[in-house]
DNA sequence: TGACATTTGAAACGCACGTTTTAATACTGA
DNA sequence: TCAGTATTAAAACGTGCGTTTCAAATGTCA
C-alpha cells in the first residue's frame, strides 16, 4: 500500500499533487456529484487510472482535497489576522470579519476554492461537513460568541448568542453563497483586495452599531 | 401538441398536477442535476414517459416547478405583508424581512421549497436564474433600497446601497443557506412560527441599529 | 546491470441516467 | 356503440459515469 517515500507532501510536481491541486478547482467549481474523475486527471495531466491508485476513489479524493483546501486557508488568514496586542473586541471582530473575507475570496492555491467546497456542503452535504463542524466551526462559533459578549458587555443567553452571531457571520458568507445573483445584479461589482477591505469594514461597523443597540435588551424565545 | 382540454391548472387530481408537486420535492431536496425522473415519477405514482409526455424533458419540467414555486409564494406572502396603510420606514422593513422569512420557511404547498431551489440556483445556476433575477429579485432590491434610504434619511450611493441592502438581506437567506450547518450546530433551533417572528423581529433591529450609525457616514471605495 | 516494486496507460466493465419507441389502455364526442 | 384522440405503460436505446483490469513503462536498490 504504502510507497517507499513518506506520505508527507514533498514530492514538487508528482501525479498525486497535480491532481489534488486540479480537484481543488474542479470540485469547487462543479461540486463534488457533478465533477469527473475524467474532468480531474483531463485538467491534471494524468489518467484515469491515477485517482483510484493514489486516493482510492473519488470520494477519498474529495476528502483530501477539503483538508488541504482548510488547513491551507486557516494557515494563511487566522482568525486573528493582523491583531495588536490586548486588543479591543471591536479589533477583534474586525480581525474576524476581514480573515473571514480574506480567507473566502483571496485565500491562494487552495484556499480561494474553500468557500465553494463549503457552500456546497450546505446543498449536499457529505461526511466532511461533519468533520468540519467539530473541526473548525464551532470553535469559530465559541470564538465569535466570545468578542461579541465582550461587545454587548453582558452574558448572553444561547439565544442571543445564536442571533447575534448569525446576524455577523451571514453578512460574510453571503458574498460567497450569492455570488452568482450578485455578480448579474450587480456586474461592476468585484472582490479586489480594496472591495473586500471596505466589506470588512462596513460589515463590522454595521455589527457593532447592531450590537450596541442590543447592549440594554434582553431577547427571549418570544419577542415582545 | 395541444389536448382538447385546455393547458389551465384546472385537473385535480390529473397526473401532470402530481408530478409538478413531486419533482418540486425532488429538485428542492437533491437539486436538478442529482434529482431523477426515475425518482420523480415513483414519489408521483406516474410511468417514466409521463415528465416527456406532459413537460417535454427534464428541463421543461424544472421550470414549470419554478414557476409555480415562485409564485405561490409571492402570492401568499407579499413583501408589503400585513403593513397598515401609511407605514413608517421601519414597519415596512419589518414587512420586507417578515414575508421573506415566512416565504422561505413555511409557504405551503411548493412554497416551502422555493427557498431551497433558489439556493440549488445559487451553486450551479440554470436559465432560470436570470429569469427570477429580472422577474423578482430586481424589483425586491429596488423595493429594500427604498426602505433603506428612507431609514437613512438621506440620498444613498449606490456603493451605500449595495452594503447596506446585502447587510439586511444575508441576515434571512442565512437560516436558508446554512441550513444544514446550522442544524448541525444548534439542534434545538427550530424553524416555526414563534421562531421566525422572533428571528424577523431581530433581524429588522439589528439592521435599523446598523442603518441609523450610517446616517453621518459616507462609505467611499476605499474606506478610512 | 538486473530483479523487483511503483507508477502510468489504454481499454473495458457494470451501472444509472434521460430519452425514445411502440403498444396497450382510457377517454371523448357523434 | 364506435372511431379517434389523449394518456399510460413497458422495454429498450445511447451515453457518460466510477471503477477495474492488466500490461507497459518507470524508478529503486543489490
Amino acid at each position: 500500500m504504502a510507497a517507499g517515500m513518506p506520505d508527507t507532501a514533498e514530492s514538487p510536481d508528482k501525479t498525486r499533487q497535480r491532481i489534488l491541486t486540479a480537484a481543488a478547482e474542479v470540485f469547487a467549481e462543479t461540486g463534488f456529484r457533478n465533477a469527473t474523475i475524467r474532468q480531474i486527471v483531463e485538467k491534471a495531466g494524468a489518467n484515469i487510472a491515477a485517482v483510484n491508485y493514489h486516493f482510492g476513489g473519488k470520494n477519498q479524493l474529495y476528502t483530501a482535497v477539503f483538508e488541504q483546501a482548510m488547513s491551507a486557508g486557516f494557515a494563511e488568514y487566522p482568525v486573528n489576522l493582523d491583531l495588536p496586542p490586548d486588543p479591543t473586541p471591536e479589533q477583534r471582530l474586525l480581525a474576524f470579519v476581514r480573515s473571514f473575507f480574506l480567507r473566502a475570496f483571496v485565500g491562494q492555491g487552495c484556499g480561494t476554492h474553500l468557500g465553494r467546497l463549503i457552500l456546497r456542503e450546505m446543498v449536499e452535504p457529505t461526511a466532511e461537513l461533519n468533520r468540519r463542524i467539530t473541526d473548525t466551526m464551532r470553535p469559530m462559533a465559541e470564538h465569535l460568541r466570545q468578542i461579541v459578549q465582550q461587545i454587548v458587555s453582558r452574558p448572553l443567553s444561547d439565544d442571543e448568542a445564536f442571533l447575534f452571531s448569525t446576524s455577523i457571520i451571514s453578512q460574510v458568507v453571503f458574498h460567497k453563497h450569492c455570488r452568482e445573483v450578485i455578480a448579474r445584479m450587480f456586474p461592476s461589482r468585484t472582490y479586489g483586495r480594496d472591495e473586500l477591505e471596505q466589506l470588512a469594514r462596513h460589515v463590522t461597523d454595521f455589527s457593532i452599531a447592531g450590537l450596541h443597540a442590543m447592549r440594554s435588551k434582553a431577547i427571549g424565545k418570544r419577542a415582545p
